[in-house]
DNA sequence: CGTATCATTGAGCTTAGTCAAAAAGTGTGG
DNA sequence: CCACACTTTTTGACTAAGCTCAATGATACG
């Protein structure tokens, strides 16, 4: 496993307990936690480039990652935000070289072999299929975020957000979603910038729509008032919708 | 295959000529030829619906489609644009319903009876191999569009998109890019409006980075002003990279 | 050849980015 | 436990970019 993580002497017993949790969370490819190499990170820390074909694939025990580029005009861009339960390091992309760095102070991934789960995948079809589904989940991960994106005011893009956010963390009850995230990573999730991001989310609690209980935990109020634009009044869809002419 | 196409005399000489444009072109389903149904559409003719749980896989032999949504502020938003070559309907996404649409005059599509493939996939490991490969294809495919989103002027997505088209339409040579896709689905593709992408187009013409042979043919004349930020003058970049604190 | 759609361009207004500074946390060392 | 430095977050004022509305060319199709 590639960048080994910070070594103590109570490694072992942090181990033990990370592949615990690693056993309590149902996941497709359980059958090969045995050989499941378990790391854990800083905040901070790059858990993998993706610029080469990446040797591992992951799997997000506890903690938050982001998989991030920095644009050729010094912007950085988060393609994607990894959570508990979360896949990564399938894709081996030809395109710009991402890397992925742990978000939160304790990210815990477990690591397998990519080499070792495809040789395991081609004499047992019941992990291929599993492999196949982890794909689609990542793939239907990625098209919720691209609908974040297309949306067209910022207070709509860190609606979607929040309530994208309380989806994938709904282990915490309805009490309040506690963002893994800074504001600076929601900007460069979201495009837009930070003060925009401070903005919006002020602006949704004077609407109403959300509390904040502190700097880093959201309440939804007042769901539909997220997900919906704030003014469905007098006009209605501008659908630009023409059918097209072929080239 | 559902949504059978106009059926006509000729229907099946020309469905023996796409059965052998479909031999002709390399995919990972080649061996699966034999059981795909081939179908073709007209513009704006739905595909199908991947609300429900997708019965088919699709190949795109030619012409294009667009995978769509409508939100609920009434703007449409495409969130995947299907060329010759690609897969889709693999992802039954729980999320909003979207639709496949064929965008050109003659789209032709080979559907694999998801059930079927499924089933010979866990006979052959070489298949399910090649079902990951493609699952793998679209993620990436996806991934360039996240890119595409998170650029901040228009001219830059716009420019991005020319640049996206010109890769993945790269069978005709590099004497001019035909753009399959009107202005309006180039604009809910980037999530900008029309008269935006219009603007955005004529810019690029007038500041030399590409020539509009006619309104739907772009040739691209300096391939670094379309990806670059066009005055990387005196300041550089302004990086939103704080560590971040767990919550 | 007329009609409908698509594409381009302009003018005004709204939104978000930029620069700047203050406020609220967070962590460290005395 | 408190003072201090540092980071994160919020807010304000100004500017620039893009959306909306509207009108005019250009193209395709019947």
């Amino acid at each position: 496993m590639p960048h080994a993580s910070t070594a103590s002497s109570q490694q072992n017993n942090a181990t033990a307990y990370y592949r615990q949790l690693l056993a309590s969370r149902p996941h497709p490819l359980q059958k090969l936690d045995g050989l499941a190499a378990i790391t854990s990170f800083h905040r901070g820390e790059r858990i993998c480039s993706q610029d080469q074909t990446t040797e591992y694939w992951y799997f997000l025990i506890s903690g938050a990652a982001r998989r991030c580029t920095i644009r050729c005009d010094g912007h950085r861009q988060i393609m994607d935000l990894l959570l508990p339960g979360d896949f990564f390091g399938l894709a081996f992309g030809v395109q710009s070289d991402a890397i992925i760095e742990a978000v939160s102070q304790n990210t815990v991934v477990a690591g397998y072999l990519r080499s070792r789960v495809e040789c395991l995948a081609d004499s047992d079809p019941a992990i291929a299929r599993e492999l196949r589904e982890i794909a689609f989940k990542a793939l239907s991960r990625i098209q919720s975020q691209i609908l974040i994106l297309g949306r067209i005011t910022a207070v709509e893009k860190v609606g979607s957000f929040i309530l994208e956010m309380a989806e994938r963390l709904s282990n915490g009850k309805c009490e309040g979603v506690s963002l893994p995230v800074s504001r600076y990573d929601i900007a460069d999730y979201l495009g837009v910038s930070v003060e925009t991001v401070s903005r919006a989310l002020s602006r949704l609690q004077h609407r109403g729509a959300i509390r904040l209980l502190n700097t880093r935990t959201v309440r939804v109020v007042y769901r539909n008032a997220l997900e919906e634009r704030v003014r469905p009044d007098s006009k209605w869809p501008v659908d630009n919708n023409p059918r097209n002419v072929a080239a």
